[in-house]
DNA sequence: AGACATCTACGAAGGTCTTCGTATATTGAT
DNA sequence: ATCAATATACGAAGACCTTCGTAGATGTCT
């Protein structure tokens, strides 16, 4: 499970693909202001624990995720589900939807699945 | 924006209601076993950083969370919007329910949501 | 070759969180 | 009045995270 540190870093590598702690750092530098080795730090560290894993056949080399960035979403929403929405997770989809807006596409596509799930249990 | 610990804490208090240490902790103890002086320390120290409140009137203090659920299950969401799903709520709400089976009813309620979400938004 | 930039490795400081033991006060029962 | 149970207060240890400086290796440019 990664920290907020580390989600950073994930989340950079999920939107941009496989990338060197430079570029990683420079898509941070954005929003943080930490120094490079503070980056090189946190993903020598990532590597350790098994989120990341590298290619070292260039100078720099090319960090990837290991896990798929659904799987980690997928652990994240379940652990704040269980923490604080008694395990269900439409009460969390309502705060969401009740806290950020979403455009009318986004909507659509979350009805579509929902009346796909209802179809499913809907056996009975 | 509370850690784990103290969010176990504050699930208690929502699901519960106002109550004692003793309360809290013997809630908690379903799940985790620590000393009960670990949850004393952890709602003393919640109350200085004001997330909790305590009438002391009575010789076993009563707790309770100074915010609304509501309001800290917004600001966790939100965290995770941003951080895990590029700020698209829509995005996680699909992720959740994935994730976690949820009831017809609720089901039904997400929707209902939904089509007033749209219905606001869709005039233009 | 020599100067300079850039890379990785790594140790250690500083902060925050969680945990628990101990001290002290209060209540209740015998 | 004494003993046992239970309450709060608090200090400190231990774990984990983040941060950065320094060192050494590798590449580049003149």
């Amino acid at each position: 499970m990664p920290t907020d540190a580390e989600l950073a870093i994930l989340a950079v590598l999920w939107r941009e693909g496989p990338s060197t702690v430079r570029q990683v750092h420079d898509a941070l530098a954005a929003e943080q202001s930490t120094a490079y080795t503070t980056t090189l730090k946190l993903m020598q560290v990532m590597t350790q624990k098994g989120l990341l894993r590298r290619d070292t056949s260039q100078r720099s080399y090319i960090f990837r995720p290991t896990r798929p960035a659904a799987r980690t979403q997928k652990n994240l929403v379940k652990k704040l589900v269980d923490a604080a929405f008694e395990g269900s997770a439409a009460q969390l989809a309502m705060r969401a939807l009740s806290t950020k807006r979403a455009s009318r596409e986004e909507l659509e596509e979350l009805e579509t699945m929902i009346e796909k799930l209802k179809a499913e249990q809907g056996d009975d």
